[in-house]
DNA sequence: TTAAATTACTACAAAAAGGTAGCATTTATA
DNA sequence: TATAAATGCTACCTTTTTGTAGTAATTTAA
């Protein structure tokens, strides 16, 4: 139910930068911005570069910027990425003991709702956010305008 | 996503002591059934008897027993005592911080598929889990008897 | 070529979660 | 009443997660 910490921040990271259109991310900007613990937010951003979602860019002007196409990069990959592939593969309630063994009780009352949330993660692109983001900002803007007139 | 170690525990305990039909379970019973380390068990029964879901009794021939019906025990409750009250009322990817500043970018697209599932764990009580594990165990038991003749 | 801005790496520290051991207390019953 | 079978409690240990500090390497640009 609850993510790990660092599941969280990665989640945030990607969707902030997903949603600005720099061109390039350097980690005290993300700190800054995010205020994820300074040392350990250089040490997701490396992680995640090895994970393949961004690059990282050494040396003066450097940061990090993604390294394939927004549309490309879902919910549930983060997810899988960080907490380990187990964690979208086995039930949310997590009994693996009985997966293996034989499906709890709990488990067929919980297939339903469980399945529309894989669906959702894995549905839903960090382009979808970012477009998401980008109308509702227009919606603001022109909410903002008809009131000023 | 993934529930504490903790939390899995409580809910094994109580969905397997729902579908048992004892007078009464005793920490040892338990520790042989489900395999959860001895002692800690026992930590977590006493926990679950101070937030009021079973009730021990102490001495000869004690154990634990459910405190109230099991139709008034949902998974959603359980849930809530053992992670914390935070844990179903924020947006279940956890983001704290965009909730009180304002919704983050995924939030929209999350609701429908988090309101579902607390959904799911609310209108799921322990008496229905039991009535769900003794309707199976009639079909089983009638497979098996239309096998045999 | 030197300084500034940046990531990479390593080692450590602190906090939280999970797990263990042992003794005290309670109760039923032989 | 003594013993066995149970929970209650406390103190400690281990592992995992989260956080910090400092130095090395890389790159740009003055
Ligand atoms: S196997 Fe999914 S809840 Fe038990
Ligand atoms: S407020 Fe729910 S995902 Fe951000």
């Amino acid at each position: 139910m609850i993510l790990s910490k660092t599941t969280e921040y990665a989640l945030n990271v990607l969707s902030f930068m997903a949603t600005r259109n720099k061109e390039m991310y350097p980690a005290e900007y993300l700190y800054k911005e995010l205020k994820i613990p300074r040392q350990y937010l250089r040490r997701l951003l490396t992680d995640l570069s090895r994970k393949g979602f961004i690059t990282s860019i050494r040396g003066r002007n450097g940061g990090f910027v993604f390294s394939r196409d927004l549309s490309s990069i879902n919910f549930a990959q983060v997810i899988e990425a960080m907490e380990g592939q187990e964690a979208m593969k086995t039930c949310l309630l997590g009994f693996t003991a009985c997966i293996i063994d034989h499906p709890c009780v709990m488990h067929d009352l919980w297939t339903e709702a469980r399945s529309k949330m894989i669906e959702t993660l894995t549905n839903t692109s960090l382009a979808d956010l970012k477009n998401k983001y980008e109308m509702d900002k227009d919606t603001i803007a022109q909410l903002n305008n008809s009131l000023i007139h």
